[in-house]
RNA sequence: GGUCCCGUAGCUCAGCUGGACUAGAGCAUCUGCCUUCUAAGCAGAGGGUCGCAGGUUCGAAUCCUGCCGGGAUCGCCA
């Protein structure tokens, strides 16, 4: 039950009862009429912008049409009051009965409570992650990481078929050299003095692993090989290591993708670039031609050539792009231009892409890519995750790989463990920088969010246990707390806390249309807030306290309150994969 | 130089994608609340020309334009 939506409901249907009685135009648009919850606590428990959208196009004043919908609203007996304020507004008090219901609705519909069908079944492809397979993770991939899982938790709750892909880099220079690392690593195994790891191949301690590997399989057949030979068996060997590492790294999140999508892949056996680039040529949209020299920087290799070119300006690009490489292969681009053609013709209509905030400046390109290949008929949003910067109790961690100080996302999530890292990795806007401190998550208090809320869940949990004392057979399950009469619920606390539950379908639907899951994390952070600020005047007022020993309806209704925030806290943790622990001791 | 992101209280940030004369949290500062359903918490006070200047609108922190400041990025890395 979504309270936003059936107050919507009630007046959209007041204002067609006064088209139908001729007091306002027929054939009105009745869209962009919103419900929410007003700032300022004096308007009421909900506003409505009717009039004022629809001044207008009825050619009304507003507080006329306001007038008027208040004079068939007034008969819902749900409303405690019902003013025409300001300019317009519909201000609206409803009766404790009314959100009594809604505690009730929450919890029947227990874990179904504040899903939505909006995806309507609908494929999403949601390919998050995605780093090179050169290595572990660091702490940015892990905020792209946890960004792109919770949305994708997001996305299937409120009723979307979701997918969630990685994009393996496994093609290119890059790769080439982590196989030469990685045969250093071998030498290194078999007894040889390696000295430095050069410049521009990898220095991690992380090869030497695959070193000792190759050794034990190969003993030192490898050395004689040639290298046209050598580099495939590297690069399968190498490619395969780092990625098992990354995927342990994720699976310390708690994060399995569906799809492992090699890039690779796509020019073995059927050349799906080329076949990209012939499409797109058909389409008119490939050419050969210049590109000017990039200014603002230095580029001493710079040369003037023909060459290959994706007609990205005439979809808002800046500059066409290149789609080969002066060595004849393809450019990154262009493999990823028929990576997007490959999930379209999976099926995908809607895309979602979460970059870091290095790839920024690429975003554009890839857009247009979409757009020439699936003539405009696939949307794709691509979200950009800024860079966090480590600390440990205020001080900035410097991080060196040279001097071995490099902290990965391993190191992090070994240290802090997993629901600091994903609550805190969502507790800033995705294109916001953020600051993430390692002592900080960890500390037991109010100062840190990821404790409240899970605290909050906690309490929650711990009236229940001691209620066993007082009234035994009220356990959570209990169909005297399921089916309590709720009436008895009327202190304010009790009502704030039940608007703060009731507003959750709305803010669930809106997080997943905006793609911002960490408005989830914001959200049950004020829930916990609530509940703290109820539990706590229980101190100091026993009379507040959820358990009354004489009085058993109150007690019931009270547990019920309990049970729906707990459930509540619970959902939306699980959205953004937190742990709602039973007790914190 | 081009493009993208950011600029809200001393600090860190929300602001539900245009709404109400007193723009919100948290931290920090100051003042209160423990014979306790876990005070690992709660209540209150002070503190802001929403970077600057225009524009659109009944209405702008939110949309548009131009500046200023910070960051990312700019063919042959991925």
């Amino acid at each position: 039950m979504n309270v936003y939506a059936l107050v919507h409901g009630r007046i959209l249907d007041a204002l067609k009862t006064l088209q139908a009685e001729g007091a306002l135009p027929a054939g009105l648009d009745l869209s962009s009429i919103e419900v929410v919850p007003p700032r300022d606590p004096a308007h009421g428990d909900l506003a409505c912008n009717a009039a004022l959208v629809l001044a207008k196009r009825a050619n009304m004043k507003p507080r006329a049409i306001a007038e008027l919908a208040a004079g068939k609203l007034r008969a819902d007996p749900d409303l405690a009051k019902l003013d025409v304020a300001g300019a317009g507004f519909l201000n609206l008090t409803f009766r404790p009965a009314f959100w009594q219901r809604i505690v009730s609705a929450i919890l029947q519909e227990r874990g179904a409570y504040a899903r939505a069908d909006i995806g309507r079944c609908e494929k999403v492809d949601v390919e998050y992650v995605s780093a090179n397979p050169a290595g572990p993770m660091h702490v940015g991939h892990g905020r792209g990481a946890v960004f792109g899982d919770a949305l994708a938790n997001l996305l299937a709750f409120v009723g979307y078929e979701v997918t969630r892909e990685y994009y393996v880099n496994d093609a290119g220079a890059q790769v080439d050299a982590l196989a030469r690392s990685a045969f250093l690593r071998y030498r290194e195994a078999l007894g040889e003095e390696i000295g430095e790891i050069p410049a521009g191949l990898y220095p991690g301690d992380y090869l030497r692993p695959v070193g000792r590997a190759l050794a034990r399989e190969h003993g030192p057949t490898l050395l004689n090989l040639p290298e046209e030979r050598r580099l495939p068996l590297l690069r399968e060997t190498a490619v395969a290591a780092m990625l098992a590492i990354i995927k342990e790294d994720l699976a310390a999140l708690n994060i399995k993708h569906d799809v492992i999508f090699s890039e690779r892949s796509l020019t073995e056996g059927e050349d799906e670039v080329a076949e990209t680039i012939a499409e797109l040529r058909r389409k008119g949209l490939v050419f050969q031609g210049r590109l000017a020299k990039p200014k603002g920087h230095d580029d001493a290799d710079w040369e003037d050539r023909e060459q290959t070119l994706f007609r990205s300006t005439a979809f808002g690009d800046d500059v066409d792009r290149p789609l080969m490489k002066s060595d004849g292969s393809y450019t990154y681009f262009a493999a990823d231009m028929a990576y997007h053609r490959n999930k379209l013709s999976r099926g995908f209509r809607h895309l979602i892409n979460v970059f870091g905030a290095d790839h920024a400046g690429y975003l554009t390109r890839v857009k247009a890519a979409v757009a020439a290949l699936s003539d405009g008929k696939a949307d794709l949003d691509i979200k950009v995750c800024q860079l966090v910067r480590l600390f440990r109790a205020g001080e900035p961690v410097r991080m060196s790989k040279r001097a071995g100080t490099f902290v990965t996302l391993r190191d992090v999530v070994d240290e802090v463990g997993r629901d600091p890292v994903r609550f805190m990795m969502l507790y800033r806007k995705n294109d916001a920088p953020l600051d993430f401190d390692l002592a900080k998550v960890v500390e037991q208090s109010k100062d840190n969010p990821v404790f409240y809320v899970q605290y909050a869940h906690a309490r929650a949990k711990s009236v229940f246990r001691n209620v066993r004392d007082v009234f035994p057979q009220m356990c959570e399950e209990a169909a005297e707390v399921a089916g309590a009469d709720l009436s008895p619920l009327q202190e304010p606390g009790e009502i704030e806390l039940m608007k703060a539950l009731a507003a959750f379908p709305h803010l669930v639907e809106g997080a997943a249309r905006a793609h911002e899951p960490h408005r989830l994390a914001f959200y049950l952070y004020d829930l916990a807030s609530a509940f703290h600020t109820q539990w706590t005047k229980g101190n100091e007022s026993p009379h507040l306290r959820f358990i009354q020993a004489h009085d058993g309806k109150l007690t019931a209704a009270r547990l019920a309150l309990v049970r729906a925030n707990a459930q509540v806290l619970a959902a939306g943790l699980a959205i953004i994969g937190v742990h709602a622990p039973e007790e914190m001791r």
